[in-house]
DNA sequence: GTCTATAAGGTGATAGAC
DNA sequence: GTCTATCACCTTATAGAC
């Protein structure tokens, strides 16, 4: 399902935006940031970028425009986030795939890049193209959980259950703590999902004797 | 943790808002499900209200007040929603309770509630009072579980587990499900979720032989 | 309590010079 | 590509009449 995906994490040749592209998205990504969506504005992005807001409407139409090729941008970056080498026996690949999405520690810079994905998730009632990304994130998700739990089942490592089932489980437990982690001051919740989801894959996927 | 609770759904003799606050806040909460919390203004709450932006004023010095009133009054609300009996046994205690906060079903009212709950919960990042009463969402909702949990291993019906660890389990893949719900077009997610929430608690609670 | 009127400033967006 | 200047409009908030 994902078979052009490169760690684009240096900038490399990516010709998805341009120089200048570039330099606005971030800029909005730190505006983002520091004035959070619903107060971000085009002055502000301008203000982060250096630059006037007449030189962001040289490269964007309108302000909708360039917050779907933002969004697009984000979600890139999460998606290249988490392409990673798939060659591990599948129990400790989807170890690693959880510590991945729910480490027990989480940098600022990590923290800051869930903050800005929920912000763009408290949009999707209203905006067709980023309920549209955030389908596509979560589906991606649950296919590489699924595809773990499968190869665990056909190397025999796993039980032999419901691989998408278990993967919508897995999923939905990932991502409620992710969000309650940067919506809450309950510190210790991330760890105890953790401890309980690590229980879950021994009891419900491991093989016994 | 919760004596006074009571189903606030009609509304009686509730002294935590005037009948012109109440008003206001309903008119917020339309406002709110009709253009979303990033571009709610005074204007729009006044227009739902059929009354001036001044009279909104007389009611609420500021903007942030309002908004800090109507968490507490749209929090409220989910905490009625889900105040119920606590006398069945733990097995069907815990199931209404999954099967009230991620019903297979959801009709537009209850959708546009959690759409609302997910635009606000999208602000705790930058609004200390918002922060604080999702912490509390998520702790009384840990609560109930947990206290479930923890009668029934005292009644015999689950094993002898980490009530606390269960319960923060159970609540992020809740708060999972429910926010994929909102979030994406992935309708099946939900059912899904539940199905799988019920194996959990057989394989990880419920006592065999 | 609700109104009209108004203030001061921010917003998205465009025109035209360089 | 970037700038200045400008537009019409919307924003939060207040003053004062009724």
């Amino acid at each position: 399902m994902n078979d052009n995906e490169y760690p684009m994490n240096t900038d490399s040749i990516d010709e998805k935006w341009s120089d200048g592209e570039r330099e606005i998205l971030r800029a909005t990504y730190r505006a983002m940031v520091e004035h959070g969506y619903s107060s971000l504005s085009i002055s502000k992005i301008a203000d982060e970028l250096g630059k006037t807001k007449a030189s962001v409407y040289y490269h964007y139409d309108s302000k909708e425009e360039l917050l779907v090729s933002f969004l697009d941008f984000v979600v890139d970056r999460f998606k290249s986030d988490l392409a990673e080498e798939r060659t591990e026996p599948p129990d400790t690949a989807l170890e690693n795939v959880i510590e991945r999405l729910v480490p027990l520690e989480l940098d600022d810079e990590r923290f800051h890049g869930q903050v800005v994905l929920l912000e763009l998730r408290s949009q999707t009632s209203r905006n067709e193209a980023f309920r549209d990304r955030f389908t596509e994130i979560n589906e991606l998700l649950v296919g590489i959980v699924r595809d773990i739990v499968e190869r665990g089942i056909e190397t025999g490592t796993f039980r032999d259950v419901e691989a998408a089932r278990v993967a919508e489980h897995i999923v939905a437990t990932v991502n409620g703590a992710r969000i309650d982690r940067v919506s809450t001051d309950r510190g210790a919740a991330p760890a105890a999902v953790r401890v309980s989801l690590s229980s879950y894959i021994d009891s419900e996927l491991r093989k016994r004797e």
